[in-house]
Order: structure tokens, then sequence, then C-alpha cells
DNA sequence: CACGCGTGGCC
DNA sequence: TGGCCAAGCGT
């Protein structure tokens, strides 16, 4: 396994200076970001460290999500809870109804419970040891090293997607991933600065999100074309190798859209482990490889009463599977029994729904009968 | 450790 | 348009 890549490391000097273009770079590009502060630049100077609960804050949100996504989350929920007591202080609720469209809902329930965790083992103040953040909820390995190098100026090295397709170009990394994942972290950790730490990390994935991008490499502007082995072979985008990805597959459901005579709506809360977990929606079938024909669709009826099939699907695409969803509404017949919430449609508002469920309220709205 | 877990944008 | 991608984590 020891062929780490197809070139050995940089010499110390070589560091050194791969380490002091990527600032200069930095300082010269520097895009401003809500939870950023900005590069002190100069001599020797090290930014000054951002407050530990926004840069946990943008981390949480930041995992597999995009800036321009997050952004708005993140002025909102800082607006909403300037600190980490006040998130603490919060019912998950308000905090799941605030995450809603964000997706990966475990991440909101994980940063609840870890603003309880700071609140009630560090006294409300982030611990700043690696160690100690790893063990809070919600932080892994990239999150704790992005808090000790940006909020502590600690030397750390945070390796996220960018980080990963940088180094493995730089060191032209020939292992696919997933399986490079520990040989390109430990490339990254040869690179890392002890100078400017936190603005060293921010470069790398600045680097990484708009010259050195999944889709193009824009050499031309790169402060390490003169170092980059794969730009010296003139095959950047052939690193990181990867391994052939699994089709997604299909999968098909129904959801039942339950109609009380005053027109209020059926909602219950999602197991939290799971998909959607711990967030609103309507009842469901379970999920099949097969459509589910009327009959099926009846028997999976969470109450007994008059069906009536929706035309069209509800097509929604997650990360693993394609969803294809079947739309009834149903009358119950009876009295409701089962755990859950009827809410009136001027109140859906207040609840917090995925946006898989907005879209069969949509669907409803326009194919609907009323 | 491979897999489950959202959503939106891009070409 | 379908596949790929985006500042990963928990199990």
């Amino acid at each position: 396994m020891e062929k780490a890549s197809e070139t050995p490391p940089f010499s110390r000097d070589a560091r050194a200076r791969l380490q002091g273009s990527l600032l200069a770079w930095y300082d010269r590009t520097y895009r401003e970001l809500p939870w950023r502060t900005p590069p002190r630049g100069g001599e020797n100077g090290d930014t000054p460290g951002a407050d530990p609960y926004r840069v946990w804050l943008s981390e949480i949100m930041l995992q597999q999500t995009t800036v321009a996504t997050v952004i708005p989350y993140y002025r909102a929920f800082l607006s909403r809870w300037p600190d980490v007591a006040a998130l603490a202080r919060a019912p998950l609720d308000d905090v799941l109804h605030a995450w809603q469209g964000l997706g990966y809902y475990a991440r909101a329930r994980n940063l609840h419970r870890c603003a309880r965790q700071i609140v009630s083992q560090w006294g409300g103040r982030f611990p700043s040891r690696e160690a100690d953040l790893r063990a809070l909820s919600g932080v892994g390995p990239y999150t704790a090293a992005a808090i000790m190098a940006i909020a502590f100026g600690q030397k750390a090295t945070p390796v996220d997607g960018n980080v990963v397709r940088v180094t493995a170009r730089l060191f032209c990394v020939s292992t696919a991933l997933p399986h490079a994942r520990a040989e390109i972290e430990a490339l990254a950790g040869t690179l890392t600065a002890d100078r400017r730490p936190g603005d060293f990390a921010q470069a790398m994935m600045d680097l990484g999100a708009t010259v050195c991008t999944a889709k193009k490499a824009l050499c031309v502007h790169c402060p390490w074309k003169g170092d980059c082995r794969a730009h010296a072979r003139g095959t950047p985008l052939d690193y990181p190798r990867k391994t052939a990805k699994k089709k997604k597959p299909t999968r098909h459901g129904v959801a039942y859209w339950l109609r009380r005579p005053d027109g209020d709506v059926f909602f219950q809360r999602r197991e939290e482990k799971g998909l959607l977990g711990g967030m609103m929606g309507i009842p469901m079938s379970p999920l099949e490889e097969q459509k589910i024909g009327p009959n099926a669709a009846a028997r999976f009826a969470p109450v007994a009463g008059d069906i009536t099939f929706l035309s069209g699907v509800v097509i929604h695409v997650f990360t693993h599977f394609r969803l294809e969803l079947m739309v009834c509404v149903l009358v119950p017949r009876v009295g409701d029994d089962i755990p859950g919430m009827w809410v009136r449609e001027s109140h859906f508002s207040d609840i917090a729904l995925p946006t898989l469920m907005k879209k069969i309220i949509s669907h409803v709205r326009v194919n609907g009968l009323q």
C-alpha cells in the first residue's frame, strides 16, 4: 500500500514556497463570506481567530452543501441565535424548522445536541483541543480540524473535498477514491503551514472551490502551477481518480393526504433515524422497488376511508435513490387514533417540512380535488 | 468500512 | 436529462 503517490512529498524549501504562494494568493483574491474574518495580510500577520460558534455553525451547514445555499440559512440562524447558549435554549422544533430545506436533517439534530453539550459540559465555551471537539455531536475529523485552525489558530489540517482534489492533483495520487483517502490526508498534512493556520486552511479550500475545481482546472490562475505534478503532465482533470459509482435505483411509494371535513390535513413526525428523520410529513407507504398498485396502496393506508388517487406522480431525487411517489387523498371514515397532528393549511408554514413534503403539497394543490 | 443521508445547480 | 458535484458524519 506504500505506493503513496506517483511522486514523493516536497522538500522543506518547496513546502515553504508553496505555503507562501498560497497565502499570498489568498490575500490577493480574498472572498468575503458572512462567517469569515478578513486576513490581516502583511508580514507575519495571523488573522485574528474567528468566533468559534460562528465557525462551527458555518462548518456544519457547509457539510456537503454549497456556499450559496448556506448563506441565507447562516444569516437567519446567527440573527435568531447569536451565541451557543441561545441555540441551546431553543426548542429542537424551532431549530428543525429553521433548517428546513437545507437537507441532511441529522445535522440539525446534532447541531442542537452539540449546543447543549457545549453548555452543559463546557460552560458555554467551545473546547480548544481537537479530541474534545471530536467528542461533540456532529463534529467529525474535518469539522474539528477546521475549528482548530480557523477559530483557535492552531495548526490543523481540515481535509474536505476541495483539499482532496487539490492534493491529489498536486501529487498525482494514483490510488482511486475512496480508498486513497488516508494517503491524501497524510500528503495534505505535509503541506500545512505553522503560520496563519486558519488562513492556510481556508486558502486550500478556496483554491479547490475557485481554481482547481472538479470540472475545470484553471491552472493559469493557480499559485501552485509551478509545482503541481498533474499540471506538469497536462492532465489535472484525471485526478483524483475515482472508482465507478453504482447507478441510482428508483423506489416507489404512496403518500396519503388525509383530509378532515374541516379541511385540516394530517401530519406526523418522522422517525429520528432514517430518511428525513425528525421532520414532519404526511404518512407514506413503505418504499419498494416496484410500482405500487391500487390494491396495495389501499392496504398500506394508515386509516380506513375513501381513497382517491391523484393523477401524476411526485419525483424527488435523493443522494442514493430516486423516489417516485403516488399521492392519494384519503378521507378517514372513522376518528383518528394514530399519533400525529391535524394542521390547517394556513399553518403549514409553522411546521418543519422537508422539500419533498413541499413538493407533495404543491402536487395536491395542482392535481387535487377540492 | 460501506452505506445512508437532501437539495439545488450545472452541463 | 441524468449524472455529477458540494466546506462530511454516524453507524
